[in-house]
Formats: structure tokens, C-alpha cells, sequence
DNA sequence: CGCTTGCCTGGAGTGCGCTCCAAGGTTCTA
DNA sequence: TAGAACCTTGGAGCGCACTCCAGGCAAGCG
């Protein structure tokens, strides 16, 4: 077992499956008839179908179409709000935090200020984060080439 | 309740205490004498005394010397390893990942290869986390400025 | 000498983010 | 029209990384 660091974060939007069956939909239906299974969103955000109706559930999602069988019917729409929320579930937010936030977008354009607010601390805390990672390849470029020229320095790991 | 995105992930070594009763202990004993209490090595970690006992026993920790009643003694060897493991932390490294890197560390200078395998394979995922975090700041600094001069605009999140 | 504080252990508990199950209804393909 | 493949639900289960608990030993202090 080798490191696999993002073993867990699974793939999301940008991914877009080219792997098997490659068949990527970036403007998926041609028009207005944007209509799809959930098992198509799965395919397309990397989600698992369980973990959609999960955040449904859970209020991250606005209220999905249903087909007249009660099936859900998503729209580019929601498509497009799989993708943020995957950029913000990236910067390692908490997912009772995108909740947060999805509420304040449910109720209207009087939360504007509140969600910019929510937004800006996200950004500074993602700035936070790329500088630590930096810092952290920097100690890791310095332990690879010490491996490369082993020499008998004082590291002992 | 903002949004604090590093909220599950604890502060570590560089941040070194610098709020309340502010004691940072860069070289934090004068010589060869290093030998910290467990509460210590907590306070300079910003780990907990229990998560410190937990790495011990799983492996993570290269055997922690005893005083003659049984109490930890870290050293300042020790430091520096807790320091690297919170790099690795930070990576988003699982734990077992950083165990087995623990062991080859442990194993001598025969696992070198591996080890450094294991880092370049670290390296590139931090390298690729890094562009993604980047990805996501564009996303979130168009989103701001969206809120910043709120036009009717196509979005509605 | 008693008291407080700190450390020890094995094992149980917690919170998060999924992940899966069972039992049943629906839709597509041959 | 049969059968496979897909969808629905509530609720239980899981893996990770801690986090805490009970019960007890040890050291320092007035």
C-alpha cells in the first residue's frame, strides 16, 4: 500500500470520469429539457447516488425536481451547485457549514452580505491552507534529496 | 457559526502556542538534557496527551523513553519527528500511511528507497492539492466579487 | 501526612461523512 | 410481457482520527 493522500477525497465535478466508458457531458443537454437521474449526476460529479440523496436530506441540496413517479429529476441548475459545493467540500469546509451556507442562498438576496462574509473567511482559509501545503513541500523537497544523496546527516527518519 | 474550515483539523507545530500564557520553546531545552513530560510536548505540539499516548501505541512514535517511574520522556529528537508527522498531517495523509513510513523509518537505512518513493508519491498529491486549492480561490474570488457589485446576474447561490 | 496535580493503562465512546441494507415500486430492453 | 436494471424510503452501520473514562500510581508542597 503506497501513500494514496487522496484516497480519502474522492473524485469530484472536475474529474468528470474519463476513465471507463468515458462519456463527459460539460453542457450536458442541449436545451431547456435538462432532466436527469440521479445515477447520471453520480456518474457526472463522482458522488455516489447514496451520498446525493444524502445531501438532500441534509438541506445541501435545494429541493430536487421529481419525475411524476416521485423520481428525482435534476437540472443543470443543480448541476452547477454539485459543483460549487464540491470546490467548497475541497477547502475541507464542513459539511454543516455548506448547510449553512445553502440556507442563506435558499432565502433570498437578503443574505447577500452574510454569505460574502461566509465566503471571504473561506477564501482566507484556503489561502491559509496553500501556504502551510507549501511550506510542507518545501520540508518534503528537502527530505527527498536528502534521501537522494544519502548522506550520513542527523536525520534519522 | 462561521465557516472555520481548519475547525477539524488541530492547530500543530508551527503554531506553537502563541495565544494565552505565550511560551514557545523553539529550542526548548539548552543542551543534551531534553527530556519533556508528556504535557509538554502537548502544549508544543498542540496535539493532546491523549492523541500523543494514541500514536505511541499504533506505531507512529519510535518507542518514547521512560523516567524511572514509567512517566514519557520526549526528547527533542522526538520533537522534530512530531513535527514532521504533523507535516505529513497536514497533507491529509491517512494515519496507517504515516505508521508505515514510521516502521521503514524504523527499519533502517535499508528502506530508504521505499521512503522516499513514499514522499515523491506525498509530494506530487500535495502538488496536486495545491493547484486545487488554487482552482477553488479563482472560484470563490469571482463568487465574492459577484456579492461585491450585485447584479441580477445568471446566479443565484 | 494529607492533598493536589500529573501521569499511567486498556478499553469504550464520539463526531463526521458517508455507505449500505431491506423491501418495494418503476422503467427500459428484448 | 418478462426480466433486468434502476429508483424510492428510513434507518442502521462503518472507518477514521481522535477523545474520554475509570481506577490507580507517583511526585511535590504546606
Amino acid at each position: 500500500m503506497t501513500a494514496d493522500i487522496t484516497a480519502t477525497v474522492p473524485p469530484f465535478a472536475p474529474t468528470r470520469r474519463t476513465d471507463l466508458c468515458a462519456e463527459p457531458p460539460p453542457p450536458p443537454r442541449p436545451d431547456g429539457q435538462d432532466r436527469y437521474t440521479i445515477s447520471e449526476v453520480a456518474a457526472w460529479t463522482g458522488l455516489s447516488a447514496h451520498t446525493l440523496r444524502w445531501y438532500e436530506r441534509i438541506g445541501l441540496m435545494p429541493h430536487v425536481d421529481r419525475s411524476h413517479t416521485g423520481q428525482r429529476r435534476f437540472t443543470n441548475r443543480d448541476l452547477d451547485w454539485l459543483t460549487f459545493v464540491g470546490k467548497l467540500r475541497l477547502t475541507g469546509m464542513p459539511v454543516a457549514d455548506m448547510v449553512r451556507y445553502a440556507e442563506l442562498a435558499r432565502a433570498g438576496a437578503g443574505t447577500f452580505e452574510e454569505r460574502r462574509a461566509l465566503l471571504e473567511d473561506t477564501r482566507r482559509n484556503v489561502r491559509d491552507r496553500i501556504a502551510e501545503l507549501q511550506d510542507t513541500l518545501a520540508v518534503l523537497d528537502r527530505k527527498i534529496d536528502y534521501y537522494g544523496c544519502a548522506l550520513g546527516a542527523p536525520e534519522r527518519d
